[in-house]
DNA sequence: CCCCGCCCTGGAGC
DNA sequence: AGCTCCAGGGCGG
């Protein structure tokens, strides 16, 4: 029997107001692959979504796993079934990319207020905050530890193939959901993603997990997170007042992450800004540390180097500079930092100027260039693999060469 | 409070 | 080939 194909939905929004292919690939979360040209997929919440978008539409399809019909009578279909027309797809899409708040205002609202966004903010339009699962959020910022994106999205993309549920399969690829803390608390899971490649993160991923499952309970994170930004499907409720460090419930939600293995300050702001809602966390990283030293003054006198204290002292600026949101505005400078967008920077920061040193040696003068660091690191870019293909074929070959490895 | 060495791994540059 | 450095850090001394 032929079966029919999940239909796509059109919901109309230019690419100011959103656009995927920065935000899906500019680190905030590691799961999303291409499943074919200009499209995006990932299984998120029992579905595999589906994304495309032109300069009208985001075009969007969800494939539900085929219902397991236990009647013992014609050839069981593994096939994915077509979506119920009266799906909650469109109000998880909603919730997930965040589209309540006009982009186009607040970046109008942070280049008003900062010269720095309203210079670099411009070929990085449309990047949105996704409100991402908690859970997920933690895990995957713990493997982002002195890590690469490219490599962290290999290793979520291994927590889900080996700990989550499938939920379908699309060109024989399949799609699987984020593992629960649960799933992740068994007693050879760290030797396990040892195997795998993790590295010192496995032992990190394994207590948390335990923390969370058996101790703390899943709740205890969930309601970490802004009330007037819930998990999907939570009603709102008000967050109070913007103070210097930020609201008390992101005060609250950031000590308590700390208690957590691998959660220093950064990943727990990460958590909170990409998991629990809360958009004046400030993850303050080598990038972050870089530009603050570049366009903020930073690096000098008190703040000579990324203690506690400078990193505090980054957040408290950059939300006196934008307000509530400002780890939101702090990611659009994050990403046009990216080396990913690297042939998207503005202006080559124009011609650097060189150093002419001029030195004795012996008799003679000696008159040299010296090439500043920036340029030098300008010539280690590497790109990111374009095809997700190559990118999957990537994942296995590190499974399958580590195993090897093992055995001999 | 600050600083340092260490931790796993893979890619890139030389 | 072999070495260094770096990639969205965290922890313990």
């Amino acid at each position: 029997m032929a079966l029919r194909a999940a239909e796509w939905h059109k919901l109309p929004t230019s690419l100011t107001e959103l656009c995927i292919n920065t935000t899906l690939r500019c680190g905030q979360s590691f799961r999303w692959r291409k499943s074919a040209e200009d499209e995006w997929s990932m299984a998120l919440h029992g579905r595999i979504l589906s994304l495309k978008q032109d300069a009208e539409a985001l075009h969007y399809r969800a494939i539900h796993p085929s219902p397991v019909t236990k009647l013992p009578t014609p050839p069981p279909s593994n096939a994915p079934s077509v979506a119920a027309e009266d799906d909650d797809t469109l109000a998880l899409i909603t919730h997930y990319f965040n589209l309540e708040p006009n982009l186009g205002q607040l970046y109008e609202q942070w280049a008003a207020s900062d010269a720095n966004f309203k210079k670099r903010a411009p070929k990085f339009t449309g990047i949105r905050i996704l409100r991402q699962d908690a859970w997920e959020a933690l895990i995957g910022f713990i493997c982002s530890s002195n890590n690469n994106i490219s490599r962290i999205s290999g290793m979520v993309h291994n927590l889900c193939l080996h700990y989550g549920p499938l939920v379908a399969h699309i060109d024989d690829i399949p799609y699987h959901d984020f593992p629960t803390p649960d799933a992740l608390s068994g007693p050879d899971v760290e030797a396990h993603l040892m195997k795998l490649g993790f590295g010192y993160r496995a032992k990190y991923i394994a207590k948390t997990a335990r923390m969370v499952s058996q101790e703390k309970g899943l709740k205890w994170l969930e309601q970490l997170s802004n009330p007037e930004c819930p998990q999907f499907g939570v009603e709102t409720q008000s967050a109070g007042e913007l103070l210097e460090g930020g609201r008390e419930g992101y005060r609250t939600a950031h000590e308590e992450l700390l208690a957590l293995h691998g959660v220093g300050s950064k990943v727990a702001d990460c958590v909170c800004l990409f998991g629990l809602g809360w958009s004046e966390a400030v993850p303050v990283d080598t990038h972050v540390w870089q530009i603050a030293q570049r366009d903020y003054r930073f690096g000098k006198g008190k703040h000579s180097s990324l203690t506690a204290a400078t990193y505090v002292a980054i957040g408290n600026l950059f939300r006196k500079l934008w307000g509530k949101e400002a780890g939101w505005a702090h990611s659009v400078l994050f990403t046009a930092d990216l080396k990913a967008f690297s042939e998207r920077v503005v202006a080559k920061t124009e011609i650097k100027e060189e150093e002419v040193v001029v030195k004795k040696e012996g008799d003679e003068t000696v008159v040299e260039n010296v090439v500043k660091k920036e340029t030098v690191k300008r010539k280690r870019i590497k790109k990111e693999p374009e095809d997700d293909e190559h990118q999957i074929l990537q994942i296995m070959k590190e499974t399958t060469r580590r195993t090897r490895r093992r055995r001999s």
